[in-house]
DNA sequence: CCAATATAGTTGGTGGCACGTACTGAATCA
DNA sequence: TGATTCAGTACGTGCCACCAACTATATTGG
């Protein structure tokens, strides 16, 4: 895949010409990559990163969350395991749906996604220092025309799923 | 951390407003998503997929994609074994020290790096057809510009590390 | 009313993949 | 030439993915 040593010569040229291909998936790694190191910090996964996330505000069944994780449900019961474990999660019968359980963040959870969450975001923060107010504006607009165009492509409602 | 539910209004609004980290992570995750999904087809890894494009012109040691690779030397080993098992690269003797391998990809493997990397970069293109080319050019000057500035505060040649 | 069917979630199996520690063989150093 | 360092592997552990099979519960249709 697109790692450096396809857009860049080797020569060590100071300032590579991507692709916008090579670009976009390059920044991508390197967003990703500052999650992880964040959330690793503490001893989280980007995938229970995303699962507090997703919980801050609502408290979904074990099947939403394989829908909004994009994961087999078998991943969500482990993960929704392992979570509980660390105290960091709870499952609490539906009152409706004897089958069915919702899942909720502790407080605990909630300070710890708060840590993660605040940390990266500062990492952003600097990773985007260097640009001007204008470029910032603009990646922001851009990113967001993106989103918006992929969301309706799958037939989202941006405000239900979850990366 | 930044899913959707933290920037995103719940109450569906067709346009959510992102602050530029929410952005640039959301965007991120559906870059990562879709090569996830075009890897995961060839039952490659996305760490599968980064070793074999560093291979694809060059041939380090075990070393060096330790650093590459971001990742701790046994994981390393583990990764070139599984890689091996599957007739995608190789393990060649140092002709200088015989401690070291140099790795190197065959040309199974530099089959399939491309393919995956292709049907990849069309996903991506598919991603950024909805942008004027003036946003993709200027999408790529930003990213460009962040990334080159990241890795000199890293201390990198960018025609030498890999994400 | 009840058997059949569908749903929600769990369990077990399997394999990939991360890190840490300990180890072996080879190269370098003093 | 012995001590030290380096390159890489092996092993243990735990996380995390998917698949198939299962149990308990809810719904459906006759």
């Amino acid at each position: 895949m697109t790692s450096e040593s396809q857009a860049w010569p080797t020569s060590g040229t100071p300032a590579p010409s991507f692709t916008p291909v090579d670009a976009l998936t390059q920044l991508s790694f390197v967003v990703h990559g500052l999650l992880e190191r964040r959330a690793g910090e503490r001893d989280v996964s980007i995938v229970l990163t995303r699962l507090m996330g997703i919980l801050r505000d609502r408290t979904p069944t074990m099947n939403q969350l394989a829908g909004l994780l994009d994961l087999d449900k078998s991943s969500v019961s482990g993960l929704v395991d392992r979570a509980v474990r660390r105290g960091l999660v709870e499952r609490v019968p539906s009152p409706t749906d004897r089958r069915r359980v919702h899942v909720t963040l502790t407080p605990a959870g909630r300070r710890l996604a708060a840590e993660v969450t605040g940390r990266f975001g500062s990492d952003i923060d600097e990773l985007l220092r260097g640009l001007s107010a204008t470029d910032r504006k603009t990646l922001t607009r851009i990113a967001t025309s993106i989103l918006t165009r992929h969301a309706s492509r799958r037939g989202l409602d941006l405000s239900e799923s979850s990366l």
